[in-house]
RNA sequence: GGGCGAAUGGCGGAACUGGUAGACGCGCACGACUCAAAAUCGUGUUUCGAAAGAAGUGAGAGUUCGAUUCUCUCUUCGCCCA
C-alpha cells in the first residue's frame, strides 16, 4: 500500500498556486463577482486553531465560488495596530514595528501552508502609513463634516504608570500591571457621532437577510431605542435652579413618583463639591465600582439635598432629590424620576431610604386594592390610582396617553432615546494611527492639512517611560501649518477605526490618492459573505457599519450603506482542559495516555485529572498548534477535521482521535484513487453505469445543498459515503468514460475541502472535461422503487418495498397478503386510512 | 435582572415543509491477516429482552391518525446585555 505523500503533493500546489498567481483577481464586468472575506487577524505570530477553523470556512465557499463560475475576491491582510506590540515592546526592548513586521511574515507563512485560495497581491497591513494615511484622510473629511469632535470624558488612570488602562485591563479596580488603584479621569478626547445615525443604523439591520438573528438583535439591544417622554420637574429647595430635566419610557406611573434621582456627574453636583457629606458620598459610589454591572448587582445608595420635585401631574406632590449611584450620566439627561412600585432599583431604593411606595400599576387578574409589597411590579396591567389615567391599559394605551396629556400641559415632550453612545476613539498609545490634528496655545484644533499626509509615528520611541509615549516626543510634537507653530495632538486612534473601513481598501489596494477607488468599490462591494468569530457581533460590525453611514453622509458619490451583505459567525475551537495533581494546568502535549488514564509524561507518578472542554487559551494551557498540526498530518486533514464533527456556527471539539481519523481518511482516499486509475486502465467495456451515475448524482445535489446551507460537516459525512460508494463499487466493472466522468465529478466537488488532495488527483485522472462544478440531473434521482412505511394505530410494524406512485388500493392489497403485516387486520374492521403517497401508510382499527 | 438560543446513544452530531429517530464520524466489542503487535480490512454497536416484543429525542402536559419537529409550563446549560 502506497502512502499519500501529504507534504511534497501539498508543497507542490501551493508553489503552482503562488506561481501562477491562480487566486489574483481583476474586475470583469461579464462575470458575477463574489466577495469573500474572512475577519483578518491580529499579527501574534502564531496562527491558532480559531484561525485555522475561520479560514477553512471561507475557503470552502471561497473555491466553490469560483467553481461555480464567479469572479471571486478573497484577500487577506492584518489588523496590526494595538496593544500586544507595545507590551511585547516594553517587556523586550523591540521596536513595535519590526516585532510587528516579523510576526506578519511568520503568520503569512503558516497560513499559505493552510492551502488556502487567497489575492495575496492585495495584502494589506493597517499599521503601514499606506494604509494610516488614508485612515487620516476620513478622519478629516468626518471632521469637515461636523462628524467628530472633542470633549471630556472619563478614562481609567492608572496613577502609577500615569496612563489610560483598557476596560480589560483594569481587575478588580486595580491596574494590571501596577496594581494601583484605579482613578477615574477626565480627558478631552475625539468622538465620532455614531449616535446621529442610530436611526440608520437600526434601520438598516431590517434589510439584511443573510445575517443571523442573534447578531441583529444584539445589535438592536446595543443601539437600544426607547421610547418615551422627557419632562421638566420644577424644583424647590436652597439652590438657585427651577427645574431638572428627566427621560422617562414610563410617564403613565407618574403618579407613583417618591423620589429624584441624580448622578453623581450631573450638573447640579458641582454645587457640592465643598460639601464634606458629598465628597465621602462619591467616594463611597467609586468603591462600589462605577461599571454598570457593579451598580446593578450592588447596594443603591444616595446622598439627599434639601431640594423637593414637584410632580408635574399633582402640584401638591413634592418629593426630595438624591443624588443616587445607579443613576448613569450617560443616559437620558442623567436624572430619573424615582417610581419604586414599579421598578426593582427605585424600589430597593426606597426601601433603604423609608421612602413612599405607591402602587399605580395592578396586574390584570388583581383588583384595585391590590399593593406591592416585597418587590417592585414592572410588568403589563391596569393603572390604578392615578386620577384622570385610571383604568387605562399598561403599558399600551398609558404611555401614549400620558405623553399627550403632558404635551398639551407643556410639562413634557414626546422623546425618543437611543441608549448608543457616541465612540470615543482617542487612545493614549504610542502603536496606532496618529489622529491628524493640531493645537494652539489656547487649545484650539485644527486640521493637518491632506497634503502634510501621513502624520507618521515616530520611530526609536522609548516605550518604557511613564505617561503617553508621543507626548514625551518633544520634537515630533511640533508642527507649523500656514505659519502657526502647532503642537500635534499626541493620542492616536482607536484600532477599530482601522478594521471600520479594510474591506473598502482590499477593492484597491494600491491606490495612493485617497483609500480606495470608486469603480472598483463599486464592482466588488459589498461583501457577500463575512465570516468571523461571534465576539465582534457588536462593536466591529457596527463601526463598520456606521463608517459607510459617514463616509455617504453628504456625499451622493458613495452609496455603500451596508458593508457586509451575509455574515457567519463560527463557533470556538475547544479542547479538553488538563491538571496535574498540584492542580496545574498541563498541556495535551506534556500527556501521555495508559489504558484509560493520562499521565504526566516526564513524571508518570502523576496521574492527570481532564476537565471540560473549553475554548482554547493560553492561560488554562489547552491549545493546539495548528504548525505540528499540519507538519504531522497535512493542512487537508487539517481542513477535514476542522469542519467535520460539528456545524460550524457551533463550538468543535479539537481531539487526538479526530484529527488522526481525519489523516486515515485522506490515506484511504488516495488508496482508493490508486484503484481508479488502475480500474480505468483496464478499459473494461460493460455498459452497466446507471449505479454510479445516480450516486454522483445525488452527492452533487447533497453537497451542493450543503455548501449552501454551510452545513460543512455533513459534506463530511457525505464524503464518507462516497469513499464507501466507491471501494464497494469499483469491482462493477464500469465502463472507461463512466468511471472518468463520474469520478472527475466527485473530485471537482471535495475540492473545496480538501484542495490539494483534489487538484493532484485531477491530474492523475488527466480528463479532457473541463472543471467546473457539475449540474445534477433531476431525473435521475427519481427511483422506481419506494419503501412504504405501514402502520397501525400509528404504530410501526413494517415496511414494504413498492412501486412508486401506488395508489391506496394497492398498497392495502400489499398488505392483506403479507404474512407479517397482515396479522394486524385479523377480526378488525378498518377505521380509517391515511395515506401520505410513496411515503406512509396508517391504518386506524 | 432582561434578551436570545440550546437540550437526541458512551461521545461529536444527522433527521428537508409534522411521516422509517440515531445518517456520518469517534469510541467500544468481536473476527480476518500476523509467531505477536501496530497498521489495514470485515462485522456489530440506543436501552431492556434469549426471542417475540416493549420503551425511547431534558421533565410534564396539549394539538394530531402520527411530534425530535408545533403550543404551553417547568428544569438545566450556553451566549449577549445589564
Amino acid at each position: 500500500m502506497e502512502r499519500y505523500n501529504f507534504k511534497a503533493i501539498e508543497k507542490k500546489w501551493q508553489d503552482f498556486w503562488d506561481k501562477n498567481k491562480t487566486f489574483s483577481s481583476k474586475i470583469d464586468r461579464n462575470k458575477k463577482k463574489f466577495y469573500c472575506l474572512e475577519m483578518f487577524p491580529y499579527p501574534s505570530g502564531k496562527i491558532h486553531m480559531g484561525h485555522v477553523r475561520n479560514y477553512t470556512i471561507g475557503d470552502v465557499l471561497a473555491r466553490y465560488k469560483i467553481l461555480q463560475g464567479f469572479n471571486v475576491l478573497h484577500p487577506m491582510g492584518w489588523d496590526s495596530f494595538g496593544m500586544p506590540a507595545e507590551n511585547a515592546a516594553k517587556q523586550n526592548n523591540l521596536d513595535p514595528k519590526i516585532w510587528t513586521e516579523t510576526n506578519i511574515s511568520k503568520m503569512k507563512s503558516q497560513l499559505k501552508r493552510l492551502g488556502l485560495s487567497i489575492d495575496w497581491e492585495r495584502e494589506i497591513s493597517t499599521c503601514s502609513d499606506d494604509y494610516y494615511k488614508h485612515q487620516q484622510a476620513f478622519f478629516l473629511e468626518l471632521f469637515e463634516k461636523k462628524l467628530v469632535y472633542r470633549k471630556e470624558n472619563y478614562v481609567n488612570w492608572d496613577p502609577v504608570d500615569e496612563t489610560v488602562l483598557a476596560n480589560e485591563q483594569v481587575i478588580d479596580g486595580k491596574g494590571w500591571r501596577s496594581g494601583a488603584i484605579v482613578e477615574r479621569k477626565k480627558l478631552n478626547q475625539w468622538f465620532f457621532n455614531i449616535s446621529k445615525f442610530s436611526e440608520n443604523l437600526l434601520d438598516g439591520l431590517e434589510k439584511l437577510d443573510s445575517w443571523p438573528n442573534k447578531v441583529k438583535t444584539m445589535q438592536k439591544n446595543w443601539i437600544g431605542k426607547s421610547f418615551g417622554c422627557e419632562i421638566d420637574f420644577k424644583i424647590e429647595g436652597d439652590l438657585p435652579i427651577d427645574n431638572i430635566k428627566c427621560f422617562t419610557t414610563r410617564p403613565d406611573t407618574l403618579f407613583g413618583f417618591s423620589f429624584l434621582a441624580l448622578s453623581i456627574d450631573h450638573e447640579l453636583s458641582k454645587h457640592y463639591s465643598e460639601n464634606k457629606e458629598f465628597i465621602k458620598f462619591k467616594e463611597e459610589c467609586s468603591k462600589t465600582g462605577t461599571t454598570e454591572e457593579a451598580i446593578a448587582v450592588g447596594e443603591k445608595i444616595g446622598f439627599k439635598t434639601n431640594l423637593f420635585a414637584i410632580n408635574p401631574l399633582n402640584p401638591n406632590d413634592k418629593v426630595p432629590v438624591y443624588f443616587a449611584n445607579f443613576v448613569l450620566m450617560d443616559y437620558g439627561f442623567g436624572a430619573v424620576f424615582g417610581c419604586p412600585a414599579h421598578d426593582q432599583r427605585d424600589f430597593d431604593f426606597a426601601k433603604k431610604y423609608n421612602l413612599e411606595i405607591k402602587t399605580v400599576v395592578k396586574p390584570h387578574d388583581k383588583d384595585n386594592s391590590y399593593e406591592v409589597t416585597n418587590e417592585a411590579y414592572a410588568g403589563p396591567g391596569i393603572i390604578i390610582n392615578s386620577d384622570f389615567l385610571n383604568d387605562l391599559e399598561a403599558p399600551h394605551n398609558s404611555v401614549m396617553e400620558a405623553i399627550n396629556i403632558l404635551e398639551s400641559k407643556k410639562l413634557g415632550k414626546k422623546r425618543i432615546n437611543y441608549r448608543l453612545k457616541d465612540w470615543g476613539v482617542s487612545r493614549q498609545r504610542y502603536w496606532g494611527c496618529p489622529i491628524p490634528i493640531a493645537y494652539d496655545e489656547s487649545g484650539k484644533a485644527y486640521p493637518i492639512p491632506k497634503s502634510m499626509l501621513p502624520v507618521k509615528l515616530p520611530n526609536n520611541v522609548d516605550l518604557k517611560g511613564k505617561g503617553n509615549p508621543l507626548n514625551n516626543q518633544k520634537e515630533w510634537k511640533k508642527i507649523t501649518i500656514d505659519g502657526k507653530k502647532l503642537t500635534r495632538e499626541t493620542d492616536t486612534l482607536d484600532t477599530f477605526v482601522c478594521s471600520s473601513w479594510y474591506f473598502l481598501r482590499f477593492c484597491s489596494p494600491k491606490e495612493n490618492n485617497y483609500g480606495f477607488k470608486k469603480d472598483e468599490i463599486d464592482y466588488w462591494m459589498p461583501v457577500d459573505q463575512y465570516i468571523g468569530g461571534v465576539e465582534h457581533a457588536i462593536l466591529h460590525l457596527l463601526y463598520s457599519r456606521f463608517f459607510m453611514q459617514a463616509l455617504a453622509y453628504k456625499n451622493k458619490e458613495f452609496n455603500i450603506l451596508e458593508p457586509f451583505d451575509g455574515l457567519f459567525t463560527q463557533g470556538m475551537v475547544c479542547h479538553e482542559t488538563y491538571k496535574d495533581p498540584q492542580n496545574n494546568w498541563v498541556s495535551p502535549d506534556e500527556i501521555e495516555t495508559i489504558g484509560d488514564k493520562k499521565y504526566l509524561k516526564r513524571d508518570k507518578s502523576k496521574v492527570i485529572t481532564v476537565g471540560p472542554s473549553e475554548s482554547m487559551s493560553k492561560s488554562k494551557k489547552n491549545t493546539i498548534d495548528p504548525e505540528n498540526i499540519i507538519s504531522n498530518y497535512g493542512a487537508d486533514a487539517a481542513r477535514l477535521f476542522i469542519l467535520s464533527d460539528s456545524p460550524p456556527e457551533k463550538d468543535v471539539q479539537w481531539s487526538e482521535e479526530g484529527i488522526i481519523s481525519s489523516f486515515k481518511f485522506t490515506q484511504k482516499l488516495w488508496n482508493l484513487n490508486l484503484k481508479i486509475l488502475n480500474e480505468i486502465k483496464k478499459n473494461h467495456k460493460n455498459d452497466n453505469d446507471l449505479e454510479i451515475t445516480k450516486f454522483t448524482n445525488i452527492f452533487i445535489k447533497n453537497v451542493t445543498n450543503n455548501l449552501n446551507n454551510f452545513s460543512y460537516n455533513k459534506i463530511i459525512a457525505n464524503l464518507h459515503e462516497m469513499y464507501s460508494f466507491l471501494s464497494n463499487q469499483i469491482k462493477k466493472n464500469y465502463k472507461k468514460n463512466t468511471l472518468i466522468e463520474n469520478y472527475q465529478k466527485m473530485l471537482i466537488i471535495i475540492q473545496p475541502i480538501i484542495p490539494h488532495f483534489s487538484n493532484e488527483c485531477l491530474e492523475l485522472l488527466n480528463s479532457k472535461k473541463e472543471i467546473i462544478w457539475p449540474d445534477y440531473d433531476e431525473s435521475l434521482l427519481y427511483e422506481k422503487e419506494v419503501n412504504i412505511v405501514v402502520q397501525f394505530d400509528g404504530k410501526k410494524r413494517g415496511i414494504l418495498n413498492t412501486l412508486k406512485d401506488s395508489s391506496e388500493e394497492d398498497i392495502i392489497k400489499l398488505i392483506e397478503q403479507d404474512e407479517k403485516l397482515n396479522k394486524y387486520l385479523l377480526d378488525k374492521k378498518i377505521k380509517r386510512k391515511i395515506y401520505v403517497k410513496d411515503k406512509l401508510m396508517n391504518i386506524i382499527l
